[in-house]
DNA sequence: ATGAAAGCGCTAACAA
DNA sequence: TTGTTAGCGCTTTCAT
């Protein structure tokens, strides 16, 4: 395998000349140039991204964790934030977290190796106590619902304000009596916030809140979606609306309901949170949230590029939130 | 930051011996270990992965190009070979194709830039006229259809015969007129043989292959599958089974049936290929074939890693075939 | 069981 | 415009 001193002693010029011909450095006479050029393509030199990277103090890679990439909607935050980072020439490295708390704090400590410049974390496990554990001396973006204020920098979604207005969507629509399906919230997260937005709403409007219609899984997936869902039928719960709090419950919802020979949305509305891209084509086609996931992709990168780069580290953090807008699809009325 | 000769010193020995210690091999007496390890503790040292990486001449991270990550089988795809990849300590760094032959090209280059051990890609965009650009002096493992008996390593599925069996499914169920959903197939790929396991299912039952049947769309994905059955329905074509070549393909198909008004499975069948984690859901549930992903993850991962650890370039390749199942669920009656 | 020397391939800083 | 020097932080080899 060729290095640059190869391609140098071939051309009859400096290791620093070929260095300069590769990195586009300017003051390189073009006779030199085409010159090296000519003994990089004649020895098929490559240079060494390993070299480069001890040297620079650089990897050009960025780490994404997340809790799996086989989501609807994780998928769709990978596809964005490679696309988004790509435009700023990082490699995008995935590891999946499962959730646990373990693993994502594995994830922060793999940047601090160096293995990465920076690290986008979807915190999903980690909690508010672990704040302390995120004041790290590397740049850190969190992405998620748990660090409100936190010591980093953190891109989140209007979780509140859009979960009102998707229960305020259902009520519009005539429903009454509004199920909620939801993950765990015994921790500030996502389900906790859409939750109170769902109250909100319930209460602007005037109508009852009723504990037996706010409904929480464990996994937020379509597997338990579906389950829950039937169930709720079969015990005779009562209900006209319901607010899933992710798409994948709904989608999950949405079957369960089936299965349970309820029509939607002449006998229930559902309507999802997310917008993930089966929503669309789904039978009825899902309502849902949509919030800016390509504007939420593109501050984490931009956020933490901003980190890579700055000379002094600065105590000052950044906490984005996207807009949003309703989609409203057959699943309540079209 | 401190680095291993800082932790030397700090511990009194030399930088080697903290070497030792860190990658835990055998001939450090136990004092001296814990002396350094405290001294490790001591000045939060952490390991410089690029200055390794350029040592070993390894980076302990394996490329995966997919043409897109946003999608339920290349997500599913990618979740699996990450999980495989963990297994034996590898990472994994994901690039976008976007199915294009260019980017293919580029993730091969990028490989060769040493930025990975080795690269699994799922090839769309390049042909079998390619071939030769195959031959490279580093490992590389190829998903998909295009290179039959190419100088690569080589992971398929059983397109043929799965096909096949979806398609007799669909007789046995009743069926008479077939339909097929394809992908273009002026090129041998993942469409061409499935078409080719369809007609072998007609033919074998003595059915006509009437060529209206064979609806060809440009990609293979949930809007045009919805749009394409619809039309399908709406000019009279005709057809009590549908066949479609993926399960993106066949969500959008259930959509646009439903909004042309067929009911499923009662008017038309339908049965997709690749399992993805929707189908379950769907409402009707998908049929479908169901390949075994894992299987074929590991395989590739295993497949890479021997040639990663191999010390000559055999000239031998592997084509591995994966074994399936067709899975009978509500959208062919159940 | 431990250490010294040399080098992985590249680039920043300075010199010519 | 080009070249020289000196590392980046680690591991391999060989001595001790």
């Amino acid at each position: 395998m060729a290095t640059i001193r190869d391609v140098a002693k071939a051309a009859g010029v400096s290791a620093m000349t070929v260095s300069n011909v590769i990195n586009d450095h300017p003051n390189v006479r073009r006779a030199t140039r085409e010159k090296v050029l000519e003994a990089m393509t004649r020895l098929d030199y490559r240079v060494n991204v390993a070299a480069r990277n001890l040297s620079k103090g650089r990897t050009g890679t960025i780490g994404l964790a997340v809790p799996q990439v086989n989501s609807p909607y994780y998928s769709r935050l990978a596809a964005t934030i490679i696309t988004a980072a790509e435009r700023h020439n990082l490699r995008v490295s995935i590891e999946q977290t499962g959730a646990s708390r373990d693993s994502e704090l594995a994830a922060l400590s793999m940047s601090r190796n160096r293995l990465y410049d920076g690290l986008i974390l979807s915190a999903v496990g980690l909690g508010p106590t672990d704040a302390e554990r995120l004041k790290v001396d590397h740049p850190v973006v969190i992405l998620g619902e748990r660090f409100f204020g936190g010591p980093v920098d953190h891109v989140a979604m209007p979780n509140v304000e859009a979960a009102e207005a998707a229960t305020s969507h259902l009520i519009e629509r005539g429903c009454r009596r509004i199920a909620i399906l939801s993950g765990r919230v015994d921790i500030v997260d996502s389900s906790t916030l859409r939750l109170a937005g769902y109250r909100q709403a319930l209460e602007k409007a005037g109508l009852p809140a009723d504990p037996a219609l706010v409904q929480t899984v464990d996994r937020t997936d379509m597997a338990e979606g579906a389950e829950r869902a039937r169930k709720m039928v079969e015990s005779g719960l009562g209900f006209d609306g319901l607010f899933c709090v992710n798409d994948s419950l709904a989608m999950g919802a949405l079957r369960g309901l089936a299965s349970a020979g309820v029509r939607v949305p002449d006998q229930v509305k559902v309507i999802g949170f997310d917008n993930v891209k089966e929503s669309e084509f789904l039978v009825p086609a899902l309502s849902t949230i949509d919030p800016d996931h390509d504007a939420m992709a593109e501050r984490a990168v931009h956020l933490l590029i901003r980190r890579i780069e700055e000379t002094e580290p600065s105590t000052d953090h950044e906490e984005f939130f996207s807009s949003f807008s309703v989609v409203i699809r057959e699943s309540t009325g079209g």
